[in-house]
DNA sequence: CGAGAAATTAACCCGTTGGATAAATACTGT
DNA sequence: ACAGTATTTATCCAACGGGTTAATTTCTCG
């Protein structure tokens, strides 16, 4: 009813139109995956006539393949605007996976996507010369401050950067992108205020102490204030 | 034509039965989800007619909870059959980790099948009491063999078993799970044999450094041999 | 052996869904 | 103003896909 749509009149707007084709195709195959997200329903949130969608775009893979290329092409983009390599080592580590964890808890479409596309076992990934000449600055980055953080003794070991990328965002992606199942699994919300901090300051925690090992004082929770035992963590 | 089924004359075998369509069904929903599921290829894998499935465990959605609950069943029984306790606490993780990466590399379609399940949000997995009430030993160990290990000086820290359960869980998952994407992104097969046990290497020194606050020996490849130089792993 | 129950097959049903065709409407440049 | 093109709407449809109905065969046990 609230749908109120009467286009007895209607404007031309192709721009618009396939940005909202775009939003409404990425909340779908977010929400219900490729197999499962329906043509129709895009066409519906879009405010659109399902023809638009083979017109501005085009059939169902392709349009999925939109809508990953520029989930990539986000995130790359917001990559590129974070500057870690001035700060000391420890601290670029630690901006780096506030950021990756960041990026992923406000960016849940971003996860499914990827959730999906590898469940499809890449298969459009691998079609798209796009993403593939889209290289995270990340890996680079990570090299140069780990270089610079063995040299400054900081770190005690030069790790490969490629490595600790993935970890970095493995420990996000798997407690978040799994949130639901391990919740159901615990019986407590991983999601809520307190455990998402409590994830945060935990990961900080293992990869710098890792990479200083001093352990100790980064295992607690960031900026912890209250009465709590030094040492130990939420057991 | 390899198919060659003759059911001109037929014989009972119920478990049997019920057994190759839950394998059937398992093979389909961790290749295409749950949405991209096709119940006729299940039937066909299984070599029963399709009315066999809902005759033995009831419709698609009954079928894929029984497949998960199956799954489920499967890793905690092997997560039983792991005795890690008596190990000293350093070596008692090392196991973990290499059990964990073991399992999901023996067991894809594991990961698929939380996978689906978590873009579903644990809609089915929530309906399981089954499931809820199958406890993996693994945080009650983890918390006894940290203990242990703050106890006997091995570890600097006493973390919360539960986080460092799904960061354990988390490296080698993700590595796995999104390896398509992954390989596709970096322009290398993560899947190779040396990459994997680089993986390994990485992931056990990683939570053992920060664990033990003793980077160096343990970020080297698992029992690396060669001359390379000691510290620096493969940048 | 034979009747009733259990297991399996064969055939059909019907709403859904991706995609296509054709017609209508809104712009744009001349 | 108007011809031509770009954009959008209105309908249609054939294949698919989950699920069902009904008949058929095999087994069991008294």
């Amino acid at each position: 009813m609230a749908k109120a749509k009467r286009p007895l009149k209607w404007q031309r707007d192709p721009e618009g139109m396939r940005l909202r084709i775009l939003e409404a195709a990425k909340q779908e195959f977010s929400a219900h995956g490729l197999a499962g997200a329906r043509v129709d329903r895009i066409a519906a949130k879009a405010g659109a006539n399902k023809r638009m969608l083979y017109y501005h775009v085009g059939n169902k893979d392709e349009l999925y393949l939109a809508v990953l290329e520029g989930a990539y092409d986000k995130i790359r983009s917001e990559e590129r605007g974070l500057d870690l390599e001035h700060l000391d080592p420890p601290e670029a580590i630690r901006r780096l996976i506030e950021f990756t964890w960041n990026y992923f808890l406000c960016n849940p479409e971003f996860l499914s996507l990827l959730q999906t596309e590898n469940l499809a076992r890449a298969k459009h990934l691998k079609k798209s010369t796009k993403v593939k000449s889209m290289h995270s600055p990340f890996v680079e980055m990570i090299r140069t401050v780990v270089r610079r953080g063995v040299d400054s003794g900081d770190f005690q070991v030069a790790v490969d950067p490629v490595q600790l990328y993935i970890s970095i965002a493995a420990l996000s992606f798997f407690y978040l992108s799994n949130s639901a199942t391990l919740s159901v699994i615990f019986g407590r919300d991983l999601l809520d205020k307190k455990a998402k901090d409590e994830r945060l300051a935990h990961m900080s925690g293992l990869v710098l102490a890792a990479l200083t090992g001093r352990s100790v004082e980064l295992f607690e929770i960031a900026k912890a204030p209250k009465s709590r035992s030094a040492v130990v963590q939420t057991v």
